[in-house]
DNA sequence: CCAATCCGAACCAAAGTGGTCCTCTTTTTG
DNA sequence: CAAAAAGAGGACCACTTTGGTTCGGATTGG
């Protein structure tokens, strides 16, 4: 349980990808799906999420493309999960929709979801995009005689 | 997003309730249905996976009902979801299927999964059912000058 | 102007979820 | 022993969510 959709796992490949190359500072979607493996309509959906959610910049036009809005080191995990699938909230009863659980206190449970919520959503607010974009590869290959980090 | 299923909570509401009349030990399903205003095709369905699971201990024929199979303050709430949904897991990823993210290591994330995982894996397990009963109902009410803390 | 890009929305197929129902077995009780 | 009271297991369906694609614009550089 708690699986995340395939989109946020795209979505954070991504963005590590572009962390990596910050040096080639705007990529348009085509070369980020072919560099990702991943179906370039695909990319192209995750990345207009971002760019709404400012994750990413996006320039329009011939040689745009796509950017990091901010700082690898300053942009955590939660930030990215919670742009691409909704708030963090583990039951309806923990969003702020008031009515919540029908209308009778039934429920019971409740008031101690938004503690869990806080302890899960500290946990994932620790790790931040830099760390997922220094995460080698599950294959590590040596090239050259050097550790080959960016997965080609 | 991390969102539960309803089912889940339905577990941990029919637990809960059943850890607060620890005293009455065995409850049949319809008396866990009207007592928590869960209709009950649905309340025995829970309990079925539940005792699958062994969290709870059934006793069959007339009489009979559900039962804790263990002292809620040894029951974490990680172990009820992992009982209702799937083991905990945020991506297929990062599962145990060995093969994961097709052939290459294009992925390059993955590798972090496991250590988020366990975060959040933790935060789950201290939270235990003895405190997921403890917690008041949201609409706490007063009858006859007692706190009705059981949500009738 | 043309080609390269992003934008927004609509759309569809597949999978997952919530919820109900039916039949069978087990056990107590009169 | 028979009837009633329970749980076991699984089939089933309606509904929603999700993954993924496609199309017709709007923008911008050369």
């Amino acid at each position: 349980m708690l699986r995340i959709g395939k989109l946020a796992d795209y979505a954070i490949v991504v963005l590590a990808h572009m962390a990596r190359h910050a040096h080639r500072c705007v990529h348009p979607a085509t070369e980020l799906a072919t560099e990702t493996s991943i179906p370039l309509p695909t990319v192209q959906k995750v990345l207009k999420t971002l760019t709404r959610d400012g994750l990413v910049v996006s320039m329009r036009g011939a040689r745009g493309g796509y950017a990091l809005a901010a700082d690898p080191a300053e942009t955590s995990l939660v930030r990215i999960l919670e742009a691409v699938e909704g708030p963090l909230a583990m039951t309806e009863c923990a969003l702020p929709h008031l009515g919540s659980c029908g209308d009778a206190g039934h429920c019971g449970v409740g008031t101690h979801w938004p503690l869990i919520n806080a302890a899960v959503r500290e946990a994932l607010e620790r790790v931040s995009l830099l760390e997922l974009s220094k995460t080698r590869p599950r294959l590590p290959r040596v090239v050259d005689g050097v550790l080959e980090g960016e997965a080609r």
